[in-house]
RNA sequence: GCCCUCAUCGUCUAGCGGCCCAGGACGCCGCCCUUUCAAGGCGGUAGCACGGGUUCGAAUCCCGUUGGGGGCACCA
């Protein structure tokens, strides 16, 4: 039996009612991309069909829960622009928005399955259930539990072995289980559960139960959800027909991949935790150009789009079921794209935590633009700036010299070019530059030579912003200092 | 081990039977521009996993193989 129907989002997706889409992280640790690329998707839906996006907090593992998670959900999530409509913090007509509050709503549920032979107490111990899977699993048998308790009362279980106390529910789940239509892949059967719990021995429903129960009252039309759920979406449906509540609309995205195509996770990729962006430096709207582009494309094959053009042509049809490697050289790409296109002084603003100490955003007003255009992550800023500081430059005769001056001369040439640039008025890179070209003129050198000894000279390095920038951000006492040294050196 | 699921350049993707001896993007390589590095422009490299069908015709449909992924918790 296939439950749900096939819908274009042409169509009205919830047959006349407005869509409710969620987000239901868990707070169990740094948030996960995983949680905004989701959340992405249920927003762009949302708000093309002009539905509401509500965010709720799945606090039901005591022994997994962090302090402080919940609220840098909130933090990353806003930080990316992908707002909620209803949630923990701002309400909504549905709330409680946190599982770890409606709780009494849960074991209502759970009475009434048990009342009606669909659940059952179970009081196997743990260590009964894990024996038990690893004696399935060496007799090649599916694993699942094996219903010792199912029909027996307390007494009557107490006297087997394995007994433990206080009993879990578990729901009884018969020989055939529904298949369900996928938004994104289609017809999809998933394989058989076993007597999944439903309620923990500490009370605490398990997700399970308590993710139906929840969407079931916060009226959610569109269960969108990662991949990973696949296989726990009959136990689901099953359990809303149980209840005869009306099913959801199903849509299961591909999973984010690591490198080598396992699901993405913190143990081997850093760009799994949401705050790394923010710590490398990443601009909110590369990511979400950047997450908009995995398993998903533009109908217009547009590579680089923001949020409101995603949500104007979204639709489930054009996600792909294959999960996508995160790709970081094609995010750093898009970042250095939109740090390119930001006005100057939003640049400065989001570079002004990452500049290295000592050096403030004043010191950088002659070379921003040359930064700007340099920059894929603005934790590349303090390597980029190292030669802004006030102490000497080390350098040697052999990296002076490498497409430079030639050795011999070379020493001369940098002091009367520190005598020049001793004049220059205004210090800046105009009156700089016309000063770099006339000595070039007097002297008759290879200008290409002599900037490349004079970039060396002042840091370091082959590689610096354009000389006369570069020059009037080390300004006049720097610039003479390091040419002279560098003179000193060569002579 | 069992169940489910997926399969186009290194990576992200377009393609839903003829328009494709497969198009775009990132990366990489080369050239141009150039004061270095970038940025920008131009060009190049590289792919339909394999084997059977179906069809006048298959990257596109079907079956199998192989490979990948997910699930199999009193975690979500």
């Amino acid at each position: 039996m296939v439950y749900g129907s096939r819908v274009s989002n042409e169509q009205n997706p919830a047959g006349g009612q407005q869509v409710r889409v969620r987000i239901a992280p868990s707070p169990t640790g740094d948030p996960h991309v995983g949680t905004a690329y989701v959340a992405l998707f249920n927003l762009a839906f949302a708000r093309r069909s002009g539905g509401r996006f509500v965010l709720r907090i799945e606090d039901t593992d005591q022994t997994r829960y962090v302090d402080g998670s919940e609220q840098q959900i909130f933090d990353t999530l806003r930080w990316l622009g992908l707002n909620w409509d209803e949630g923990p913090d701002v309400g909504g007509p549905y709330g409680p928005y946190r599982q770890s509050e409606r709780l009494p709503r849960y074991a209502e549920v759970v009475e009434t399955l048990i009342a009606q032979g669909l659940a059952y107490r179970c009081w196997c111990s743990s260590e009964r259930l894990a024996e038990m899977r690893t004696r399935q699993q060496q007799l090649k048998q599916p694993t699942g539990y094996d219903r010792l308790c199912l029909g027996k009362t307390r007494d009557e279980r107490a006297a087997l072995p394995g007994f433990s106390e206080p009993p879990v529910v578990r729901m009884r789940v018969p020989e055939e289980v529904p298949a369900f239509q996928d938004l994104v892949r289609g017809e999809v059967r998933t394989p058989h559960p076993d007597d999944q719990v439903l309620l923990k021995a500490d009370g605490f429903p398990t997700y399970h139960l308590a993710v139906v129960v929840d969407d079931h009252d916060m009226g959610i039309t569109h269960v969108v959800r990662g991949e990973e759920w696949i296989s726990s979406t009959s136990k689901h449906i099953l359990l809303y027909t149980w209840l005869g509540w009306p099913l959801p609309q199903f849509a299961h995205l591909p999973l984010l991949r690591n490198a080598d195509r396992s699901k993405i996770s913190k143990r081997k990729n850093p760009a799994a935790r949401l705050k790394w962006f923010q710590e490398e430096g990443y601009l909110p709207q590369a990511l979400v150009n950047f997450l908009g582009l995995m398993g998903y494309s533009q109908p217009d094959l547009e590579e680089i789009f923001d949020f409101d053009a995603m949500c104007a042509s979204f639709d489930f049809s054009r996600v792909n079921t294959v999960g996508p490697v995160f790709d970081i050289d094609k995010l750093n790409w898009l970042n250095g794209h939109y740090l390119r296109s930001l006005p100057v002084e939003e640049f400065l603003a989001a570079a002004q935590p990452f500049l290295p100490a000592g050096v403030g955003t004043q010191d950088l007003r002659w070379i921003v633009t040359a930064l700007q255009e340099r920059t894929k992550r603005l934790s590349e800023l303090p390597e980029q700036l190292s030669w802004l500081h006030d102490g000497p430059v080390t350098v040697d005769v052999e990296s002076l010299t490498r497409k430079g001056l030639p050795a011999d001369g070379a020493a001369k040439v940098l002091t009367r070019l520190a005598e020049e640039l001793a004049q220059v008025t205004p210090f800046e890179p105009a009156p700089v530059e016309a000063a770099l070209n006339a000595f070039c003129e007097t002297e008759g050198a290879n200008r290409r030579r002599l900037f490349m000894t004079t970039r060396t000279a002042l840091v370091g390095g082959p590689v610096s912003p354009p000389l006369h920038e570069t020059i009037a951000a080390l300004g006049a006492e720097r610039t003479a200092a390091r040419l002279r040294a560098a003179a000193e050196l060569l002579g």
